[in-house]
DNA sequence: TTGTATGCGTTATCAG
DNA sequence: CTGATAACGCATACAA
C-alpha cells in the first residue's frame, strides 16, 4: 500500500480513501492511484482490514453435513447472494455434533465474520453459546430448524403444513394404517413434520398406534432400519410418511428387500423432493421444500442485519409443495 | 489479551508464549495464565495472528459447483482432514467460470490462507494466475482435474483406466456400436475418459463414427440433449458410455422419453458411481471414483506442503472400480 | 526465563 | 480535500 502511495505521489490516507470511497478524492489523484493499483496488482489485505474494522466480509456458515443432498442447494443459495453482496462464505460441517458446532462457532468468531448462518446441530445449544442477541452482537440467522429456545432470526420451510399435505394425500388414496418415520425429536423441523402428520390423522379421526411412529436420524441407513421394523409389524402399515427423502429411500430399499412392491403393497411419500426422487423406481412422491430459496432468503436477511437493519427477530416460513409421482397408490384391496 | 496479561500478573509476551508454546514458561505462571484465559473466555484474534504471521489456518477451496453430487464427498474429505489438522476450509463455487474463479482466488489470497485446494474451472488459467510455483509461494493442489499446463501437485482418479474398463464391459457384452457422451474437451478428466474409451475400442479394432462422440457439459440437462441426438441416429448406437453419472441420468431420461428400454434397447454406463445410481430404474452401472479419498488425500498432501515438505510436484492417481448394476445388457438381437 | 518494544497493513481521526 | 499519525491484537527480536 505504501508502495502504491509513493508510486502515485500521494499519502497512505489518500490511497485508502480512493480504495474505499470513504471520502471524495480529486479526480486526477484518483486516477493516478487507480493506475498505480492496477500496475502493481495491489490487493488490500483483508486481514489488516478486518483487524482494523473489527469485521470482515466473511459469512460463517455451519451445517450438519454437506453430504446430505438437501444442503448443497441451500449452501448455493447462500453463496450466490453473498457473492453478489461481495461477501464470502466459509463452510463448516458439524456432523450434528454440538461440540464440533461449538468449536467451529468459537473459531469462526475469532475471524470476525460479518455474520453467521447456521443450520443447527441436533442438540445445539446455539442460543446459550451465542448469548442474548444484543443489538451490537454478531448477526446470526438459523436455517431449516431452530435450536431450543432460539429467539433470533430464522428461515424455514412450512414443515407442519407440508407434512399435513403429504399425509392428506395418503389419506385421500384410501389409506387408514399410516406409519411415519420421523426425524430426531430434538430437531424442530422433525417435530413440526410429525405434528403435521398427526394433525392430518386427527382430522380424519384416525388413531395411530405408537409403534407406527418410528424415530430415526435423517439418513438413509436409519430410514432403512426403521422401515424394516415397520414392515415387519402386524398388521403392516399400508403407507409410510418419511420425514425426508433419505429416509424414504431407505424405506424403498427395505421394501424391495422384503419383496414388497411399492406402491402396490406399500405406499411411501418423502419430504425434500431431492432430484434423486425423479429417478427412483418407483419415482418418489415427496414434499418439495425450496432449499435454494431458503439459503438465499437467509442470506438476504443477514445482509440486511449487517447493514444495520433493526427490528425484532423474523421467522420466515417458505411454502412447500407436494410433488406426486408414483410411490403412492391405494392400499392393497385384499384385506 | 492485555486483560488476561494483567489478570495473571504477567506481560503480554508471556501470554503469547503460553498460548503458542513458543518458549517454555515457568509452571506456576503458565497455570495462572491458562486460568485467566479460561475465566475470561479469551479467544486469540485469528485476524491479528494472521496479519502478524502472514498466514492463517484457513484452507481456500474452490470448486465448480457444490450442487453437483460428486463434489460434496470430496469437500467432506478435505474438510475432515483439515479439521483434524486444525485447519478450516472456506468454500467457493466458480460455476466453471474462469473469471469467477480468478476473482475468488484473488480475494482468497488476500486472506493469506495456508493453502489452496482447487477443482479448476473448465477453462481455468490457474497456472498463469498463480505464477510459477516458487518454493516460497502459496501451496496449491488441484483435485479431480488439472488446468492447462499445470505443473504442481494434483490428485485425480484413474480416469483413463476407468473409462477403459467401462468400455470393455460394454464390449464384453457384445456391443459394437458404442457411443459416448464425453465431458468438456478442456477438462483433463473428460479427455482422459474419452481416451480410455477410444483405447478400448481400438484394442478391439473397432472404428467409431465421429457423430457417436457427443461432447457435453457435465450436467444432466446437457446429457439429456446429447442422448436425444444419439438415440435419434441411424443406425442407433446400442450402448452409451457417459463420462459422468449426471450425463448418464440425462441419457436414461432421454431413453425413457423415446420409449426405449434400458438396458434392452440401449445400454448405459456412467462414471462417478453416485449414490443415486443405486436407485434409478434400471440401477445404473458406473465407474466408482473415490471422491472422499481424493479430497482427503489432497488435504493431507497440502498439509505436508504447508509444513514445509519440499520435493517435486506429485501427481497422485487414485484407482477407480467398475460397479456393475442393471443398465447394461447385451445388444438387441433383432439386428 | 520474562518483560518491552516494534511492526504487520489498514482505517479513522484530526489538524492542515 | 489531503496528509500525518494512532490504534487494531498479536508475535517476535531483543533487552533485562
Amino acid at each position: 500500500m505504501k508502495q502504491i502511495a509513493e508510486r502515485a505521489q500521494v499519502s497512505l490516507g489518500t490511497v485508502s480513501n480512493v480504495v474505499n470511497g470513504t471520502i471524495p478524492v480529486r479526480q486526477h489523484l484518483r486516477v493516478r492511484v487507480l493506475e498505480a493499483i492496477r500496475s502493481l496488482g495491489y490487493q488490500p489485505s483483508q486481514l489488516a482490514r478486518g483487524l482494523r474494522r473489527n469485521s470482515t466480509n466473511m459469512l460463517g456458515m455451519v451445517i450438519p453435513d454437506i453430504t446430505n443432498p438437501f444442503f448443497p442447494g441451500v449452501v448455493r443459495g447462500v453463496e450466490d447472494v453473498a457473492f453478489k453482496g461481495s461477501y464470502r462464505v466459509v463452510l463448516c460441517n458439524t456432523d450434528n455434533d454440538p461440540a464440533k458446532e461449538q468449536a467451529y462457532l468459537d473459531e469462526l468468531r475469532s475471524y470476525r465474520p460479518a455474520g453467521l448462518l447456521v443450520i443447527p446441530a441436533a442438540e445445539s445449544n446455539l442460543a446459550a453459546e451465542l448469548g442474548p442477541p444484543t443489538p451490537s452482537s454478531l448477526a446470526v440467522v438459523c436455517i431449516d430448524r431452530r435450536p431450543a429456545d432460539w429467539k433470533g432470526d430464522a428461515v424455514m420451510a412450512a414443515n407442519e403444513e407440508g407434512a399435513f399435505q403429504a399425509t392428506e394425500h395418503l389419506l385421500n388414496m384410501g389409506h387408514t394404517r399410516l406409519a411415519t418415520i420421523c426425524g430426531p425429536s430434538h430437531l424442530t423441523n422433525a417435530v413440526e413434520r410429525l405434528a403435521g402428520f398427526r394433525r392430518a390423522l386427527a382430522k380424519q379421526g384416525l388413531k395411530i398406534a405408537p409403534e407406527y411412529i418410528q424415530e430415526a436420524k435423517f439418513d438413509r441407513e436409519s430410514g432403512h432400519r426403521s422401515a424394516r421394523r415397520l414392515l415387519g409389524m402386524l398388521p403392516r402399515p399400508t403407507a409410510i410418511f418419511a420425514a425426508n427423502d433419505l429416509l424414504a429411500l431407505g424405506a424403498l430399499l427395505a421394501a424391495r428387500e422384503l419383496g414388497l412392491n411399492c406402491p402396490k403393497d406399500i405406499s411411501i411419500i418423502g419430504f425434500d423432493n431431492l432430484d434423486i426422487g425423479m429417478f427412483t423406481d418407483p419415482a418418489l412422491s415427496s414434499v418439495y421444500q425450496p432449499g435454494y430459496q431458503m439459503g438465499a432468503r437467509a442470506a438476504r436477511l443477514i445482509l440486511e442485519r449487517i447493514k444495520g437493519k433493526k427490528g425484532r427477530a423474523q421467522q420466515i416460513v417458505l411454502p412447500t409443495e407436494i410433488r406426486i409421482r408414483n410411490s403412492v397408490a391405494p392400499p392393497p384391496s385384499d384385506e
